[in-house]
DNA sequence: ATGTATGCAAAACATTTGCACCTGG
DNA sequence: CCAGGTGCAAATGTTTTGCATACAT
């Protein structure tokens, strides 16, 4: 029931929010810009502005339910938050994305961030390559 | 003699690349934004168009010259290239940038992408925090 | 000369906002 | 009923582009 997780996170339970949560969660594809959930919408006969979009994840972020990868090259790509932290490998062939979760580079970085006297709030890594796939397509 | 950087990455030696080349290297500041490069262009009495200014910034980014930050919340920022690689800690109360280098973070970013069966090109790391001195100031 | 580079204004783009209307609790 | 949510269109902010003119070689 997703109603609860709304409620919870404090934001009324309305049909755009349910819906985008929908969407987020049954989507295969686990990584969307905001075009992206308001394309998938449309598809499914909802009429919901795509302002409405943008809110609704603004405030879902807020609410700690989506989180927001600023990815280069324009536009922002939401994902849905399961717990667990995790880093981004980017396909700049295909647009892939995969993810990893490396607790030498989480120790590191607090490590910096502790010397440079910083009181580490956030991160953000984004390793670019061509994946498998693309590589045997390229030769 | 910076005509001869320009020269050497293939750019035409006119007014406006020598300024923002010059711009780049007598800032104190060095990190900037296309906007400041512009502002200071103003400031130093040259009459340069932004567009021109994001015209050349890319061009230094083709060139090797500069390289162009993708920070969190909207406009891009660039640096002059010196050689040697690095990532960056900004702080979210005064846009402070550090930069470091973290031999054990770059291993392991290779390692990961090679497991993950990627061809790393490149990769972006940011730390996002609160320096020493927004500290104190916070109390 | 002549192929590029520049300046300006307009376009493009992702995202945000103002405001009248609608809706959930 | 009423605070809060939504849709639409217009505004925003950054970056890009078309085109006529100016410049480097």
């Amino acid at each position: 029931m997703e109603s609860q997780d709304l409620r919870k996170a404090g934001l009324k339970v309305t049909l755009p929010r349910l819906k985008v949560l929908e969407i987020l969660e049954q989507t295969a594809q686990r990584h969307m810009s905001a075009e992206d959930v308001y394309k998938a919408l449309l598809e499914m006969g909802e009429e919901i502005g795509l302002a409405t979009v943008y809110r609704v994840l603004t405030q879902f972020e807020g609410a700690g339910l989506v989180s927001r990868l600023s990815i280069e090259g324009g536009h922002a790509v939401f994902e849905l938050v399961d717990g667990s932290h995790h880093d981004h490998l980017l396909c700049v062939s295909c647009n892939r994305i995969e993810e990893f979760v490396d607790e030498v580079i989480e120790e590191r970085q607090r490590v910096i961030a502790a010397e440079k006297g910083f009181e580490m709030t956030e991160h953000s890594l984004y390793i670019y390559g061509i994946c498998k796939e693309c590589q045997k397509k390229a030769g």
